[in-house]
DNA sequence: TTTGGAATGGCAATCGATTGCCTGAATTTA
DNA sequence: TAAATTCAGGCAATCGATTGCCATTCCAAA
């Protein structure tokens, strides 16, 4: 059995005895054709079960209803979540989805926003890997019309289209909890400073130690440690400290904070008596550890749907071309028992 | 600063005094263009910065080098996961991945099989919702002549390229493992048994009670609890049984073993030694709860690969209309805590 | 009655890349 | 030397949908 030929706008053209002008404003809802004609195509198209072509129409617009979407790692739940927040949005409008994950390697980001680029996608949304300092191939984006929406990870020297977190104030909350809750000594485990994110995190422990006078330990400040390997090892050394800290601030991810406390457990150190260990991101387990991590909510599938909207308004608003918007979402500090000092 | 206008074939042979034919041909490495020709088109192709018009070309060609994936939920990690894999092979081939969910939906999952044959993929990878149990959609994809991949949760009456875990198989380990570690009444929470995937674990189940001489106790056995809390009410409901099972097998997913394991915890019920636990899945957290729970592991990203390559063997072999290949990859059993009832 | 416009449809070009077929030249074989 | 190949390039159609421009009809306003 032959695949059957598909039908085209000719086939319905000609079976109406009209052109496929005709047609095709007929299809388009153009008002440069007859009511009349009008349906008599809508209902012949459904008959036949015609489907319009992509193809052809993406090639004659220009256009292609797709947006990009290049992430450092699609299996990151942060990341899984925002992208299943787009897919969401974007589904309703008609909108494809085709994504890309740069694996935190510059080599590659570039790689996939050509890919995308060459898809002539209609927008491409981004959140840079660790590796990008030199942000060329995202100017080349915007020089060449293609609508760019940096989220979370963003190269702040660009002007496009932002979603981001208040990573600062985030953080600034989540060191304040701690010193409420007595914690004197809080150590910071930071990550790539050349990531926005985490200079404003760091930011913000910075102002919340300031604001309660409390002096900043070098010591207590371990750069790059953001995985849970990393965590724990900075973990051990702070321990060992004459003076050990007693609280770590895991400014880099949940993740890290685990290492933490693995570590804490393995040392017989007591959380959060002895030391109180504060996440980020609200990764699932944060919830199930003995004790429950305190972290932060980053709100990603909202993010999803807030870039996705983003993007549409910015469609309509098309000819307004005003300072590119930054939304910013204030994360939430969700408070557990890895912190509870106080009764 | 207006937006450059793109090269194109016909810049290029205009400027080599050619045809687009030619320019075409040389770019293609086609053996009917002079040999240095070739050269001097490509050169120029790379001075210009000539990019191939992608669409133009899939319209033509017919397809798209695009693979199309529905899963019923991006943000899970088993799902992320495999498709982590898949776009870590189909990069490589210069593919392209367009990713919609389903949301467990089977009207979803049917307008996002039409979309993506909407947008001519050459293939749809898909691993099927929960509620599809009419497959009409799938056939019809490979009606169209559009490669079919079905992965984890399966049509099985579908003749397609499939690639499966054995879950039959893990199943039946794992309840071994469970009856050698010394317990003797097994529960077990089972998912949606339209679903392959949880009709084999059964199965599975059954088979090692077999095996061992068990009997099968139907009030033992609890339908559909494959959440969290589907998970934590069944073993509420179990518990309160007047001869309790010592332990439960949540072979839906680690998630509902989870559920299991807050129940036991908040009626102080000791395990292993009392109660043990086995999920399904290897979340990342299973590793972390108190006690770890043993699991399964599926190879998620393995998985992905797998499919990949699979389309891409089916590529190459192309002639040869072999029966359809499955492939079937043994998950491993990962012993835990919540388990290791002896010493 | 004439003119102006609105409504409706057709023609043909266009978006770029690809490819079957044809032609003329160069090379090989008989 | 003549016939047969091979080589390399050009021509033009094709993949379908879209759209600017032109042509016709019909109705209303002058």
């Amino acid at each position: 059995m032959k695949t059957k030929k598909r039908i085209t706008i000719y086939d319905i053209a000609e079976k109406l005895n009209i052109t496929a002008s005709s047609v095709s404003r007929a299809l388009n809802n153009s008002n440069h054709v007859n009511e009349a004609t009008k349906n008599l195509v809508l209902k012949t198209a459904a008959e036949l079960n015609y489907k319009r072509n992509v193809l052809a129409s993406n090639l004659r617009m220009g256009k292609t209803k797709t947006i990009g979407v290049v992430v450092p790692r699609i299996n990151q739940n942060f990341f899984s979540n925002v992208i299943a927040g787009i897919e969401d949005a974007t589904y309703q409008k008609g909108y494809n989805l085709i994504i890309c994950q740069s694996n935190e390697s510059r080599d590659k980001e570039i790689k996939c926003i050509n890919t995308l680029m060459n898809q002539h996608v209609d927008c491409i949304v981004i959140s840079v890997s660790v590796e990008s300092d030199d942000h060329t191939h995202l100017k080349n984006v915007i020089d060449q019309g293609v609508q760019l929406i940096q989220f979370d990870r963003v190269a702040e020297e660009l002007e496009t289209l932002k979603v981001i977190n208040d990573n600062e104030q985030a953080s600034m909350e989540a060191v304040t909890h701690l010193i409420e809750q007595g914690y004197k000594r809080i150590a910071l485990l930071e990550g790539p400073q050349n990531l926005n994110i985490f200079r404003q995190r760091k930011i913000g422990y910075l102002n919340a130690l300031e604001k309660f006078n409390l002096p900043v330990i070098n010591e207590l400040v371990i750069e790059n440690a953001w995985t849970k390997e990393l965590g724990a090892a900075a973990t051990r050394k702070l321990l060992s400290l004459p003076e050990p800290p007693d609280a770590i601030f895991a400014s880099t991810s949940d993740f890290s904070a685990l290492g933490v406390l693995d570590v804490a457990h393995a040392m017989h150190i007591k959380v959060p008596s002895e030391l109180g260990i504060l996440g980020y991101a609200n990764e699932p387990f944060t919830e199930i550890t003995t004790p429950s991590i305190t972290t932060i909510d980053q709100f990603s599938v909202n993010m999803g749907k807030t870039i996705a909207n983003l993007y549409f308004e910015e469609m309509e608003n098309h000819e307004v071309a005003v300072t590119p918007k930054v939304i910013s979402i204030k994360p939430q500090l969700i408070i557990r028992a890895s912190t509870r000092k106080k009764k």
